[in-house]
DNA sequence: ACCCAGGTGGCCC
DNA sequence: GGGCCACATGGG
C-alpha cells in the first residue's frame, strides 16, 4: 500500500520535471542552491509578504524595501522599532500591510535575538526551529516550512492550497490535514531539499496553469 | 462589479 | 476541533 503511494508520488514528480524542467527559472531566488545570507533573509521576508498575496505585488513590496535599504532582518528590526508605520507603507502593495509590518518586525526580532541572524539558525536542529517559528505571530505551518526549506536548507515539505488540490486531483489520500500531507510527501520522497523545493514549486506552477486553462 | 493571489490569528460554539 | 471573519492590495 505504502509502496504504491511511493511510486505514484515519485512518478508525478518525474512527470512534472519533464514538463517544467528545473523550476529555478521561475522561482529564481527560492530554488537557488547556494544563497548568500542576505538572499536567505529576502526569502524569509518574502515568505511573510507572500501570504495571501499575488507574487507580483510581493516583488514590488520587496523592491521598495530594497530601495529604502531595509531588506534585511537587522535593518527591519532597527527601523521598525521607531518607524513601523513607514515600514507598513513600504510593504503596502503586498496587501494586509499593517499586519505584515508587525509580522516582519516580530520575525526579525526573533532571528536577531535568538540566533543573532540566519547564520546561526541554519545550524539549529529542525524540530526546535520549527516549534519556535510556529510560536511567532504571523508564522503558521506553511510560512514556517517555507522559511525552513527555502531559507534555512531544512528538509521539510511545504503544503499549501495548490498541494491540496494536487493531492485531491491525483487521489493520493483523503486526509488533507497539514501534518498528514507533509508526512505523505516526506516518506515517499528522498530526503533532499532540492527535490522538496522543486516539487513544491512545480505543483504551484502546475496549479496556475490549470487555473489559466479552465 | 466581482474574484483571486505561494495564510494567519482570533473569535465563537 | 471545526466554522467564520478580518486583514487589503493590484490584476484580470
Amino acid at each position: 500500500m505504502k509502496k504504491q503511494e511511493t511510486n505514484k508520488i515519485q512518478e508525478l514528480y518525474k512527470q512534472l520535471y519533464s514538463k517544467y524542467g528545473n523550476p529555478e527559472g521561475q522561482w529564481k531566488l527560492w530554488c537557488k542552491r547556494q544563497k548568500t545570507l542576505l538572499e536567505r533573509e529576502e526569502v524569509i521576508i518574502g515568505a511573510i509578504l507572500a501570504q495571501r498575496a499575488n507574487w507580483k505585488n510581493v516583488d514590488l513590496a520587496i523592491d521598495r524595501l530594497k530601495q529604502s535599504k531595509i531588506c534585511s532582518l537587522r535593518n527591519i528590526y532597527d527601523f521598525s522599532k521607531t518607524n513601523k508605520n513607514e515600514l507598513a507603507q513600504l510593504v503596502r502593495p503586498s496587501g494586509f500591510y499593517q499586519q505584515k509590518a508587525n509580522y516582519l518586525f516580530e520575525i526579525s526580532k526573533f532571528f536577531i535575538q535568538n540566533y543573532k541572524g540566519v547564520k546561526e539558525a541554519i545550524a539549529a536542529p529542525t524540530d526546535k526551529l520549527r516549534k519556535e517559528l510556529l510560536a511567532q505571530k504571523g508564522i503558521g505551518p506553511e510560512t514556517a516550512d517555507d522559511i525552513l526549506l527555502y531559507a534555512l536548507d531544512k528538509p521539510v515539505f511545504v503544503i499549501d492550497e495548490y498541494t491540496r488540490r494536487f493531492v485531491k486531483k491525483h487521489n493520493l489520500t483523503q486526509d488533507l490535514f497539514y501534518a498528514r500531507l507533509q508526512e505523505l510527501f516526506q516518506k515517499n520522497l528522498p530526503q533532499d531539499i532540492k527535490v522538496y523545493r522543486d516539487f513544491h514549486a512545480m505543483i504551484v506552477l502546475e496549479g496556475k496553469d490549470m487555473n489559466l486553462n479552465t
